[in-house]
DNA sequence: TGTACATCAGTGAACGCGCGTTCACTGATGTAC
DNA sequence: TGTACATCAGTGAACGCGCGTTCACTGATGTAC
């Protein structure tokens, strides 16, 4: 392949204001999603980005890009970080770590996340959804093969359950230790045989 | 105590059409908010209702009051059976029983319960999470001493946890069976021995 | 290197909308006689 | 039992607000010469 010399591969040709203003309205948009959720105001976005919201419009049209935007290098960072640990000694701590790391990027999202994984609707978000269960599916069968998991855990099961974590606990200050507490309980459950049921 | 014949108790004496209005509100609000969550609109709620916007402020000053109004005899249902199951046999069953009703309970009102259990300001929701924390804290202490329930575990966490699962899977209606399953892993993680951490 | 200009990004006032909330008015209720 | 009336609940138009979104206009950028 033919090495461009530009950062960004997707676009062909694009002005260096229009970049400039892009980069400020991910950045702007990362901060308000994460203070206020997915809901947040998109004026308020153009807003702290020091732009008109014509100029959102322009970039995004529509908050499911945006959050797309915003959650693509997260997901990349993930991926990345899943593909390293897919290659350490340890499967149940790989599954482990990268448990954590998601649990961090969740809460920090507080919902954001979820509002993209939930939905089954939203092309861009199913794409969202596509590839960070494929993570967990990856590292939960190393696991489960090479490590202690339950062979009877589904991957979506565990996620669901560590972003059920981060919703619960998101904005909430005083939480303190309480989200890597919660964790460690998943993790006993998704480590531990079940119980047999009456 | 002398026995007064109104269904009523709290209120000292209420017009008849007062007292219509306020159960088609707190009627329509449960089902507004279990549709839209605790961020429904009031007016909307008011106009289920078939009443005027004025008439629920009338009866309701704030959202709050509304959304406490509408727990409430959840919370008596809830508040009953925990004591029923505080009497029975099984420590381990009753906890899981209770449990289960909860997150029913939480579900359907999607994160409404958890609006109340998570805020720590506002008055009334303080209430009603003190309440349901009180029962978790009963049951789950029972099953610590005469059942099989980690000793380390505290009631809120445990509660934390199912909140989580309710916030996860509401309105997800393909979940199907998942909420049971992840609440099972839960009570997996409650009953089984913590794993060593490395 | 310097200038002219076509292109396209940015602007921000403005629109319509639904929201929460108010309040002067209407009307139903229940009581006193 | 029937009527007069004080009380208080209900009404719903109206307000201000912030939202998402648009679009005619302005202005910066990068290219062609």
């Amino acid at each position: 392949m033919t090495s461009s010399q530009g950062p960004t591969p997707a676009e062909p040709s694009q002005r260096t204001d229009a970049r400039l203003n892009r980069e400020r309205l991910v950045a702007a948009a990362r901060d308000v999603f994460a203070e206020a959720g997915p809901g947040a105001s998109l004026n308020e976005i153009a807003r702290r980005a020091g732009v008109g919201p014509g100029t959102l419009y322009r970039h995004f049209p529509n908050r499911s890009a945006l959050l797309t935007a915003v959650l693509g290098d997260r997901i990349e960072t993930l991926g990345a970080h899943a593909e390293r640990l897919l290659a350490s000694e340890d499967a149940d701590a790989a599954l482990e770590q990268w448990l954590r790391a998601f649990l961090t990027h969740a809460r920090v999202h507080q919902g954001m996340g979820s509002a993209l994984l939930v939905e089954s609707a939203g092309a861009l978000g199913f794409d969202c959804r596509r590839r960070i269960l494929d993570m967990a599916a990856a590292l939960l069968a190393r696991a489960q093969r090479h490590g202690t998991a339950r062979a009877d855990l589904a991957a979506d099961d565990l996620l669901r359950l560590v972003i059920g974590i981060a919703l619960a606990t998101a904005h909430d200050d005083q939480a303190g230790q309480q989200p890597e507490r919660l964790l460690d309980l998943v993790l006993d459950a998704a480590h531990g045989a079940p119980r047999r049921r009456k």
